[in-house]
DNA sequence: TCCAAATAGTCCGAGTTAGGATAATACGAA
DNA sequence: TTCGTATTATCCTAACTCGGACTATTTGGA
């Protein structure tokens, strides 16, 4: 077994893990695990194409997410002033609520225990040059 | 944005990029993304659980892969001699060139570039003792 | 022995995801 | 300007995923 298939299974692995720990903050906040993401990202109004980006999906799943916090009315679609094509999406007062909710929750249990923060900011580090 | 919050969107980043890589894969061989990798991990016979774990999902989700790669003959469902509970999963003929396509073409294209191979290796440690 | 709890697998419902088709708008080059 | 191409978002379909309910079987303790 070469070492990238190996690593192909572990990100895989640590990726389940964390998502794990979405889901269970977002059930705690009665929302979905990629309504919780996408209020993570959602630090300043940017467009559908932007989200996606930031949530690692496809532009249409990020619709989907966006439909559904539209109707729960904690996004808003506003215009974008220079593109008559896109629009903006902003936190509405509920959804600012959520978010901060959302980011409390997420920084109050460590997801990685195992490593030290030293190790952390290092694979922090490497993660960041693997998907520059 | 703490540590912990940027290391959960690297790693959904990376997962998001392997994934891909794997999707590519699979479609040139016509099967999916999900059975390329139940058949990277089926080397030997195993129950379902176990190969749920080795992919990263849950039971009833491998069983789903399962029934699908069974319906196009790629592997079969024998009984486990130690535990009547239990079925051993076990590649076909057909299911083991599949698996051999598989593994040539996953190790063909390295999927980080943009690691070397001693940062490539620290990486995987690091990744192993986050998920043990 | 006998029963409670744990384990293995199946099935189902609800929700999520990717990818392709479409329509509207923007952009760049001739 | 004007046309071909690219971008932005939406909708749809097929497929995937989780979590829970259920049955059969095993295991461990009284």
């Amino acid at each position: 077994m070469s070492t990238d298939v190996e690593l192909c299974g572990l990100v895989a692995r640590l990726n389940q893990r964390l998502d794990s720990h979405v889901r269970r903050v977002a059930d705690r906040l009665g929302i979905t695990a990629s309504q919780a993401i996408a209020l993570r990202e959602l630090g300043e109004p940017m467009r559908l194409t932007a989200l996606a980006e930031h949530m690692s999906c496809e532009t249409s799943n990020a619709g989907y997410v966006v439909d559904r916090m539209e109707d729960q009315g904690l996004v808003e679609r506003l215009p974008d002033p220079g593109d008559r094509r896109a629009k903006l999406l902003s936190l509405t007062e509920a959804g600012l609520r959520c978010r901060g909710n959302v980011l409390q929750a997420l920084s109050e249990q460590a997801p990685v225990e195992a490593l030290s923060a030293e190790e952390r900011d290092s694979l922090v580090a490497l993660l960041r040059r693997a998907t520059a």
